[in-house]
RNA sequence: CGGGGCGUAGCUCAGCUUGGUAGAGCGCUCGGUUUGGGACCGAGAGGCCGCAGGUUCGAAUCCUGUCGCCCCGACCA
């Protein structure tokens, strides 16, 4: 039985939803797929039901081919697994927390590892049970401070999550490496451009995670890749770093006058005119090195003083700071950070100064604390050898040539400066571009984190107890269909890849005469008969120019119209990705079909 | 949480400055004319003007408060 228009539950919208803002929403909300309940909450429709179903058709069949087993856990779950494992406190506001009548306390799961882990500790208790593979597909719910742009970042959104279950690190291996190989197959398959990206583990302690990003500029990643097939997440990118530099031949660091400084760029400008480089050159932003006062706050509310020092070319990248710091909150320090340290003379910060060393270690060899005591951090490119222009602690002076290794020293490495184009590959692949995506799948090994929290050990080989260690693989359902839809549309309307298009194949009759519409009734009933899912324009009242409209805005890629020519046996195939229009044959309109690219 | 904007019909919006019977287009219902690109004529249904106070003879309009929503940022799959 092919679905009719007249009798679909769906009304479009001619005009833009006020609230929508990002093409996909506009047009899932115009064409009748969802409709908005609450800030971040949709309900679905039956034409967005249906693009769905046939996501997660396509992502159950390829876990399915590797023995991937669904289960499902409910959204509502007690508090207690999420204490265990401390997710209770540090997801903070970002959950959505509710009393039961007795007030005890439950949640709506924003993710389900601590569930899958004691499932699986209930049930098994051998190495012969494993590698395990278990997904489900399910509804999350985070409080998102402020969910945006439809269903690209909703408070409920579904996914499908899949944890991977070994006790050996080679098994890890292999289960990581089927979920990733998958998820290759099924981003083909859904017709979905990606780019696989080396990703930030954080703060969940794993050691492998790569994120499968769609390129779109609505993408709230940043990513790099070169040439050369280096690919990361910005937060993930790492630093090419030089090789130490010898010190033969520097000269001696030289405090100088340069008053009215407190920006990189009037320093540059001062030292050109009053202190020139003695080879012509001119200084740059890249000579200076910059050192920026951050406030750590930690989970448990202490707040540290951290100085990191870049060159001056370069900003700290308040993201990869998050992720370097993790989980400690970064901000920049407030005027009573500094009033804490006199010893920061501010815009003339530096690890040194005329009466010693400010942060850091004053000499090769000796150790001493600095005066202020505060962690000193660098980037990688102030490397052993390298010299700068930094601030002297003193209003009004620089210190020129200051040799990192020679004449001061950090407390380490850190990765917070910005990722400009150009910047070399650390693997040595060329330069990086970037750009932007949107995050549509993860693979990650978790490791023996949550098994050892929890507590899931098997019995290996030997009859010794090792813990079970575990990947989490996850791909965004409804995010999926949103992106699609946002990379597939022309502006009339959507335009379904056809292994998720709600139906194979849009019939609309234009005409008047009841004989046409005839003519539509059986050439819906031949196209269902060869087994194309059809939706059929039937309703009588309706003038063309809506329903080609409303073909166009519904998205499905091939539409029929029979119209004026249909007495002749002819009726017009529209390809709406392609935009051709011909003439078709009644009677070769299936092969025609079926042809279509 | 910081910044900006908006709440009037199912949808998109006008009206508010300068207080005086609640408006348009689209959509919906009925009748008729149309029929290959969102047609037309006629007749209708549909509003606690976000909510609560206040000022006033009188408030969608002025004042105070409050709630909600959207966008940018922070945060996040």
């Amino acid at each position: 039985m092919s679905t009719r228009l007249s009798q679909l539950f769906v009304r479009t919208l001619r005009e833009d939803p006020v609230d929508a803002e990002v093409a996909s929403h506009r047009l899932l909300v115009r064409a009748g797929y969802i409709r908005r309940q609450a800030p971040g909450v949709f309900a679905w429709l039956p034409l967005g039901l249906k693009v769905r179903r046939k996501i997660e058709a396509i992502i159950r069949d390829e876990l399915e081919a590797f023995g991937a087993q669904e289960v499902l856990f409910p959204g509502l779950l007690p508090r207690e697994p999420y204490e265990v494992t401390n997710r209770w406190t540090e997801y903070g506001d970002g959950i959505f927390r509710l009393k039961d009548r007795k007030g005890a306390d439950y949640l709506l799961a924003p993710t389900h590892e601590e569930v899958f882990t004691l499932l699986v500790k209930d049930l098994y208790s051998s190495y012969k049970d494993l590698p395990l593979s278990l997904y489900q597909i399910q509804d999350k719910y985070r409080d998102e401070a402020r969910p945006r742009a439809g269903l690209l970042r909703g408070r409920e959104f579904t996914m499908k999550d899949s944890y991977s279950f070994d006790y050996t690190d080679a098994g890890l291996d292999a289960s990581y490496q089927q979920h990733r190989d998958a998820y290759e197959r099924i981003f083909t398959r859904l017709g979905l451009d990606y780019v696989i990206v080396k990703a930030d583990a954080g703060a969940m302690g794993g050691s492998r995670s790569e994120e499968f990003l769609h390129p779109t500029p609505v993408g709230e990643d940043t990513f790099v890749r070169s040439a050369g097939g280096y690919a990361a997440n910005v937060e993930a990118f790492t630093t090419a770093v030089p090789e130490p530099r010898s010190f033969d031949g520097l000269t001696p660091a030289e405090v100088l006058d340069t008053p009215d400084t407190p920006t990189i760029a009037a320093l540059v400008d001062v030292a050109n005119g009053k202190h020139p480089r003695p080879d012509g050159r001119a200084w740059t932003a890249a000579d200076t090195l910059k050192n920026i006062v951050l406030a750590l706050t930690a989970l448990d509310g202490t707040r540290e003083l951290v100085v990191v020092g870049i060159p001056g070319d370069r900003d700290i990248d308040l993201k990869r700071a998050e992720v370097a710091f993790a989980p400690a909150d970064v901000e920049a320090a407030n005027e009573g950070d500094f009033a804490k340290h006199p010893g920061l003379v501010k815009g003339y910060i530096g690890p040194w100064s005329p009466s010693g060393a400010v942060l850091g270690a004053a000499q090769t060899g000796e150790p001493a604390r600095s005066t202020t005591g505060i962690r000193f951090l660098l980037d990688p490119r102030v490397s052993e050898g390298t010299g700068w222009i930094t601030g002297a602690n003193v209003h009004g002076q620089h210190v020129f040539g200051l040799v990192a290794g020679r004449d001061f020293h950090s407390d380490g490495i850190i990765e917070v400066g910005s990722v400009v184009a150009g910047d070399p590959a650390p693997d040595g692949s060329g330069p990086v571009e970037l750009a932007r995506g949107m995050e549509i799948g993860h693979v990650f090994q978790l490791g023996r984190k949550y098994a050892d929290a929890l507590g899931l050990k098997v019995l290996d080989e030997n009859g010794k107890l090792v813990t079970v260690t575990m990947g989490s693989y996850g791909i965004g359902v409804t995010r999926i269909l949103a992106v699609i839809a946002e990379s597939n549309n022309d502006g009339k309307g959507l335009i379904w890849p056809k292994n998720v298009a709600p139906f194979d194949v849009h019939v609309a009759v234009a005409g008047k005469d009841v004989a046409v519409m005839a003519i539509g009734e059986t050439i819906v009933d031949s196209l269902e008969e060869s087994g194309f899912d059809v939706l059929f324009d039937d309703r009588p009242k309706v003038s063309p120019g809506v329903k080609f409209g409303d073909a166009e805005l519904l998205g499905v890629p091939l539409i029929v119209i029979v119209g004026r020519d249909a007495a002749e046996g002819t009726v017009e195939l529209w390809n709406r990705r392609t935009g051709d229009r011909t003439s078709v044959a009644m009677i070769e309109l299936g092969a025609a079909l079926a042809a279509q690219p």
